[in-house]
RNA sequence: GUGGGCGUAGCUCAAUGGCAGAGCACCUGAUUGUGGUUCAGGCGGUUGAGGGUUCGAGCCCCUUCGUCCACC
């Protein structure tokens, strides 16, 4: 039964789902928040079940580099160290290699790369990415990917060929799911034929579920959707998709439309923490000195525990640095984003994913329709 | 009362007699498989006031006001 996904119900292309996993059914579509270090920065797991948070993602490459993987096994693995019960994905480690590591070399058995904690030198192949994954115990793991510059053709290429070849590592060195379902990455930049050469070799081996990766990294919206477009019709309908790295609210209804069932992203803790906020008419900037007085909630549509501060008052904890700016906005962010999909997810069992959308988007990004 | 120091952006302070600047604060923007201390841009001045010397004064001279210190 584990890490089985059922389709049940479609509106176009976007799907609702439920994604089974030893720690519990994900309801899809479904955006997880990123727990970077064993946590959601600011926000306790206590405050991720009232949210009735689906998934949450941890990063191999930081958990690997501290505390260690090997600690975090020892503790009892992921879910028991960090006090999250629910349903975890780990990234593979290969991202934060490529856009964090300063000095690194590539070759086709892996990457060695700089700690960015100390400078010492460190190795990461795909069996070794595996062996971490294992340690740390989420319930979904990833394949050991590369991710290029979307817009250098010569760099997707070279990129496809050692994730194509990875993905074979990471196979055989974690040859079942029966605890932890490993998940495919399909790269291959902005080009379409690129792309759909990586989703017909990603998708030849048998996996749990596929992803999309090297999206969000500096092409445009259009190019993304476009993008997503051409890849998407090429992995199987019976199994989970994942576009890595996605989460802005109006990607979240483009990404949906077009069959995504996972998401995952730092933006509603990182925005939080530099004082921003997602509401339905778009997003504000609480520094702002017109919110020194607005008494009124973030977003009157939503009802978490940050409801009950004013804008004036949450302003005011930014300014002076206080913590809980940081624990209230970021839970009023994932909130946000949590409210969002699930609404996606009922409109689509009810048939009426193009309504949520059509209403949705101009309002969030704030056009005006009567100039059109 | 006497002697001395200091008065420059909201704050702390720079600037041989030669285009008045910096840091912080304030204001605005950025952040998509994490980047709380980051980055970019912007607002901001009758140099305490008045007079003088000079081609030219924040700087030199005089007066005055404020402030701090020391000593009667």
């Amino acid at each position: 039964m584990s890490f089985e996904f059922e389709v049940v119900a479609t509106d176009g292309n976007a799907r609702a789902g439920i994604l089974h996993t030893p720690h519990g059914d994900i309801p899809t579509p479904v955006f997880a928040p990123v727990g970077t270090a064993a946590t959601v920065k600011a926000v306790p797991p206590r405050d991720l079940e009232e949210l009735n948070i689906g998934l949450v993602l941890a990063n191999t490459y930081h958990l690997h580099l501290r505390p260690g993987d090997e600690l975090v096994r020892e503790m009892g693995g992921l879910h028991s160290f960090m006090g999250w019960n629910g349903p975890l994905l780990t990234d593979s480690g290969g991202f934060q290699v490529f856009s964090l590591g300063e000095i690194n070399r590539i070759d086709d058995e892996g990457v060695t790369f700089r700690s960015h904690l100390d400078g010492s030198a460190k190795r990461l192949t795909p069996a070794r990415s595996m062996e971490i994954q294992q340690n740390l115990g989420a319930d979904i793991i990833m394949a050991f990917d590369q991710c290029p510059n979307p817009s250098d053709r010569d760099e997707a290429q070279a990129a496809n060929e050692r994730t194509h070849r990875w993905l074979r590592r990471c196979r055989e060195a974690h040859p079942d799911d029966n605890q932890q379902a490993l998940f495919g990455i399909v790269q291959g930049g902005v080009f379409p034929d690129l792309r759909q050469a990586s989703a017909r070799f990603v998708t030849e081996t048998d996996l749990k579920g596929y992803a999309i990766g090297g999206l969000a990294v500096g092409e445009t919206k259009p190019e993304m959707y476009l993008t997503l477009d051409e890849t998407i019709p090429c992995l199987p309908q019976e199994r989970p998709r994942y576009l890595m790295g996605v989460g802005e609210p109006d990607d979240l209804v483009e990404g949906i439309g077009r069959g995504v069932d996972i998401f995952d992203c730092v933006i509603p803790t990182r925005l939080a923490r530099h004082g921003a906020a997602f509401t339905h008419d778009g997003r504000i900037n609480l520094r702002n000195a017109k919110f020194k007085a607005d008494e009124t909630a973030i977003d009157a549509a939503l009802n978490n525990y940050a409801s009950r501060f004013s804008r004036a008052y949450l302003r005011h904890l930014i300014v002076a640095k206080e913590l809980l700016a940081y624990y209230l906005i970021s839970l009023h962010n994932i909130d946000f984003l949590a409210r969002h999909v699930e609404s996606m997810r009922r409109a689509i069992i009810a048939g009426k994913f193009r309504e949520y959308a059509v209403k949705f988007l101009p309002r969030y990004l704030r056009l005006d329709l009567t100039t059109e």
